[in-house]
DNA sequence: TGTACATCAGTGAACGCGCGTTCACTGATGTAC
DNA sequence: TGTACATCAGTGAACGCGCGTTCACTGATGTAC
């Protein structure tokens, strides 16, 4: 039955939501469209309503997903020391989307990837603003190369089996970030 | 029909050979098994003579690709520059396994975890081989930050579609490792 | 403000397809004599 | 060394299943009067 105009456009809000949960948890190919929708509160059918294909959900969830990440406002000390934490690293479906989803772009549409272009861009912009001072290439450099590292050491640790190793590439990771940047 | 000891074994090789390349070009799930079996010049039926499950090859496959990986005898400088090149970036089939799979095994079996995390540790061991001489554990937080920043820079590229921001990402991710090991 | 009706968001059965896996069969291998 | 036959690696048709997608239908919404 229909529903009403704001409705409409809370059910998408809650599509892009649990779709953004559940694709960082498990994967774009791990997750159907039906359970994008039972996981809204619908059935499978009313998808094609809000989104024209399921690679059309990927990319408007990434950039949904994108444009909601951030950091709050502490140093860029804390946020690389909560970044690196076990706590995000256990828990993919409720942290950036960047760790959990860049490795994954190569294998989708090119809206998909013009939202993580988007959303690496942005990220990187605002971890040159938190950065202590130094001249502008420093900083840049600092920048991307820490990102490189954050991202790449909380994908390390989630493929690693042993949580002590996981552990250790996480916190040595930090520190190497620590003793370089600034 | 029944081939010879020395030709099964030589099948084996290839398919781990083929589902390697395959499997790093286009991730674990976009691989058939039937894909896999005709890459390597035989039918889909015989695939389960030599594997249990596609579970199987993935982690045998894994384990194949990570003991074949290393780094010449250049110098870890060396290393660095090759690894973040466009030319890797642009040939994930031939390249790393580790760059182009890491993220993936959070989806697959414990076995797979397994090979990945003991391929892990063999190129940390091997990056702090090769490093300059330092005390040990700076020597140990260098190398897994450094390899941590590797691996994202190269996922990172490979995300992003405009080639020239793509090709900052690696450049800067070098020059910040250059400026940060030894 | 109240009524009549056209609109259309969401439902749920059905589709076609590709996948991993199974299995009866084939014919070269390799062993027993 | 030569022959007879049991073994078994690889073939290709077939299976069951879950997926993305479609569509006829339902009934609440929202508009025209």
């Amino acid at each position: 039955m229909k529903v009403s105009r704001e409705q409409m456009a809370e059910n998408r809000r809650r599509i892009l939501d649990v779709a953004s949960r559940l694709f960082k948890d498990k994967g774009f190919d791990a997750v159907s469209v039906a359970e994008v929708m039972k996981a809204a509160g619908m059935t499978h059918g009313g998808f094609y309503g809000h989104f024209t294909s399921k690679d059309d959900l990927v990319a408007q969830t990434l950039a949904h997903a994108l444009a909601a990440d951030s950091f709050g406002d502490g140093t860029f000390s804390d946020f690389v020391r909560s970044y690196l934490a076990p706590r995000h690293r256990d828990n993919p479906g409720n942290g950036c989307p960047i760790s959990s989803l860049a490795a994954a772009i190569r294998h989708q549409t090119p809206a998909a990837k013009a939202a993580m272009t988007e959303g690496l861009r942005a990220q990187i912009a605002r971890i040159e603003d938190a950065l202590p001072d130094q001249d502008a290439s420093g900083k840049r450099r600092a920048a991307i190369g820490s990102w490189a590292a954050m991202v790449g050491a909380v994908i390390l640790a989630r493929a690693v089996d042993d949580p002590e190793f996981s552990g250790e590439v996480l916190e040595q990771t930090r520190a190497w970030i620590d003793a370089n940047v600034g």
